[in-house]
DNA sequence: GAAAGTTTGTGAATGTGAACACAAGTACTA
DNA sequence: TAGTACTTGTGTTCACATTCACAAACTTTC
């Protein structure tokens, strides 16, 4: 009852409950409680509701939540209500399992496009996709692709990330193990699988 | 000066130093300040300063800091100053990413064993490893393992995480597009790669 | 239709991290 | 040696996020 502003945590957290919603429905449930899915994506109860708070009332008190009702309203925030399709550059071993990956459809992602510079791997096919030449980047505006993914070589991630801007991209996913620089109008998205797993052994009580 | 609690959101900043303070030795430079490295990082240098105050005084005032002290220092915390062996189960796309990726051994990580359950990879190598049936898992006690990569479809994940479990792993990090349980007293890192990209359009300004 | 059992929505309290400002220490110059 | 320019380390303030507790609303039971 509030529609101020939703905070960035809770923004981080809607693909998770969105994608959980989706395997409810495929389960054929279309009630869910906070307790359930809580359960579902390893939260508490009462950070779904307040999360849910921020953007009106979807829940029925005693009874919980409209699956897809909710999973609509998620999708509507998030700006996946309409297909959002995407750029591909670099098709080695990570741009292939982007390619590949099932989960970009749950979210309504359409990868239309792929690129690398290669010229073994121009015109050849990965899931129905076309690879192309780097160099009809420029070719994403008149496309209506707005975002970009990297899944490049570390040495050549900051030269491609400027020709997506230059072709009018609007936001970036970027796989390369390193920082970027962008105008500041442009969000980027870093992930470092390598990364994620230096944070393991911490965590871990010594023998 | 203080030797207490190190904070969860600097521990998850000091892999992404660690990479910036090795890039910066490879260039030959063995002195950095806080500024340039948060300009490596995307950070700001208070913030900087202020995570590497949680753990003793490296830095020099009107210097700046030894980079290849800091970078030890970091990962002693982080407990990436010992090989750290892990083991890959799923060789499909994401798998053959994680294989190939050059990231791990800046971390100090051997990613030692690969398993699959299609017999035609069986005995196959990627990149010096060889590829192992899921059934070998129990092996990984003997073998001294302790970290585990699940990079197998969505319907598997769950039932690869417990084996992991049963085989004496301690951390688990999680390619597959669910949550998985595990007892509390193993650590599971997720990673869907499609999740983040989910968040994108939601900080793209409408056209 | 009343009572018991669920489950949501949210104000308030608590916890945590980011941003800031500045004292204190070091290097360099002349 | 004095003065200037840097750079770190950290106490304090501020902003944000999590947790809690409970009233309100609904369902089920008898």
């Amino acid at each position: 009852m509030r529609y101020g502003r939703i905070p960035d945590e809770t923004i981080r957290r809607l693909p998770g409950y969105l994608r959980a919603l989706v395997f409810s429905s495929e389960q054929g449930r279309q009630r869910i409680s906070s307790r359930t899915l809580a359960d579902l994506v390893g939260a508490n109860p009462w950070q779904v509701r307040k999360d849910f708070s921020y953007f009106g009332d979807f829940g029925t008190r005693g009874v919980g939540y409209d699956a897809e009702k909710l999973a609509r309203q998620i999708r509507k925030i998030l700006k996946l209500d309409v297909v959002q399709k995407a750029a591909l550059v670099g098709v080695g071993n990570v741009g292939s399992a982007v390619l590949t990956h099932p989960g970009f459809r749950v979210y309504g992602f359409d990868i239309a496009v792929a690129f690398d510079v290669n010229p073994k791997k121009i015109g050849r096919k990965i899931d129905r996709v076309v690879i192309e030449d780097v160099s009809r980047l420029r070719t994403l505006k008149r496309r209506n692709i707005r975002l970009g993914i990297i899944a490049v070589p570390r040495h050549a991630a900051q030269e491609t990330a400027d020709k997506l801007v230059v072709a009018g991209v609007k936001g970036i996913l970027n796989f390369s193990p390193r920082y970027i620089t962008v105008p500041k109008r442009i969000k980027v998205i870093t992930i470092d699988i390598a990364m994620d797993l230096a944070r393991l052994p911490y965590y871990i009580p010594a023998r």
